[in-house]
DNA sequence: TAGAATATTTTGACTATTCAAAGTAATGAA
DNA sequence: TTCATTACTTTGAATAGTCAAAATATTCTA
């Protein structure tokens, strides 16, 4: 069974593979999410490769083998389900789940994790509207687009909130702008560098195009709703 | 903050000395208890002790002081919480709730905990009927004598059982001798070394002294009812 | 294309925890 | 009181994970 840290890194690794298109994670960039320093990832990452995890070549990058996405995507179910499990049963804020998740993610059992399953109807997406993986080890990857990209005037609904810091999140929740709200774009120059978008009975929020990258939504103009199957 | 490890030792550790009362703890047993060799178990005592947690007295055993009392209160009120939680639910069976426990009490956050004993109700006790501490580290320990003490024809009530196996507890539902049940005593021959108890609406089961001295019971008409307050 | 700046790897060292085996003390039986 | 047994402690070594700093590549800039 892999530690505690290996799964760790094995989740980081999955999860930046996913922003860069399954590239070769470069080490610098693992350390950073980990929260260790490069030679430390490095090490790590040999021993990971040795194992079968992963694929590391020196001074380029890593990224993981069949095997190695099958067990971060385990590692990744536990953490989306137990911070649903948290938001919903426990009453647990939305903005601390996340941090609780990451401990419980480790110890949790298979007995246990299905018993929450259960509890919670198999969901399909935790409290940020990530998708869950299923107990196969398969996610569904939706192809979305983000508030950055809409024109003034569309109508969309917020599916999904990348940024996981709880401070954005409070932010996110304080404005209205959760998932499953309905929003409409006021204002979108991309000269202004900014947008307005208002959520249902709430008042315009104005959000940098940085921060409006961050809210993902549906429908969208510009992709259709193609959706990608991911092992 | 204590790591798991030495949570595990602080928890061992002030069981056993309920047991024993209050005297110090052999380091054979204490290693038996944590699952190591004795000479780990010298060594880890030894650095409990520096951090004021324990008073080790070198061949003769370790005791904890107050310090280490209350910590080993606070994991112990962790795990008999989820305990309840896991059971109560989740729906986890009786016999396989400590196992899961053991390793949650070491991860779950003050937050999170709150959480389950309110969902409970603050609960005073857990599936076993062990008594939950408060989180001001204070427990409850009320005077209980076992269904071994009782003369045959008298009716009482299981209130706490001792052993924490999965098999053991197994036994124990299967025959109908769970906490909160009423249960008369048929025979008890101190010769036969064994008893034969009724619970409610259920066949007797037979015992033997060893076995039937892992139920405590209430009323107990030789010890009166008296409470300890134990910090 | 020569530095300079940046990223990565290597090295040596440290902490926490463990075990096996050897040494030491205490206990108990004859 | 003298062994033998049993319990405990010490020692030396191993593993997992980490860091700081030195060494090495790579990439960018002028």
């Amino acid at each position: 069974m892999a530690s505690r840290t290996i799964e760790n890194y094995l989740k980081q690794l999955w999860l930046q593979q996913q922003e860069s298109r399954g590239k070769y994670v470069p080490m610098g960039k693992l350390a950073a999410l980990v929260g260790v320093t490069a030679g430390t990832a490095t090490t790590m990452v040999k021993a990971i490769a040795d194992s079968g995890l992963a694929k590391y070549a020196p001074r380029a990058g890593v990224r993981l083998t069949r095997a190695g996405e099958q067990l971060a995507l385990h590692v990744l179910r536990r953490h989306r389900l137990l911070e649903l499990f948290l938001v919903e049963i426990l009453g647990i804020d939305w903005s601390d789940a996340h941090g609780e998740a990451e401990e419980l993610e480790h110890v949790i059992s298979e007995t246990v994790l299905a018993r929450i399953d259960l509890l919670l109807g198999h969901p399909s997406v935790d409290p940020h509207g990530d998708p869950i993986p299923s107990s196969a080890g398969t996610v569904e990857a939706p192809v979305l687009c983000s508030l950055a990209e809409l024109q003034a005037g569309s109508r969309t609904a917020i599916v999904r909130i990348v940024d996981q810091s709880s401070e954005f999140l409070r932010f996110a929740q304080t404005s209205g702008l959760v998932p499953k709200a309905a929003v409409v774009i006021e204002h979108n120059n991309p000269q202004a560098g900014a947008i307005s978008a208002r959520p249902d009975g709430k008042p315009p929020v104005i959000l940098s195009m940085a921060a409006a990258a961050k809210f993902l939504v549906r429908p969208c103009p510009t992709a259709g709703k193609q959706r990608r199957k991911r092992s």
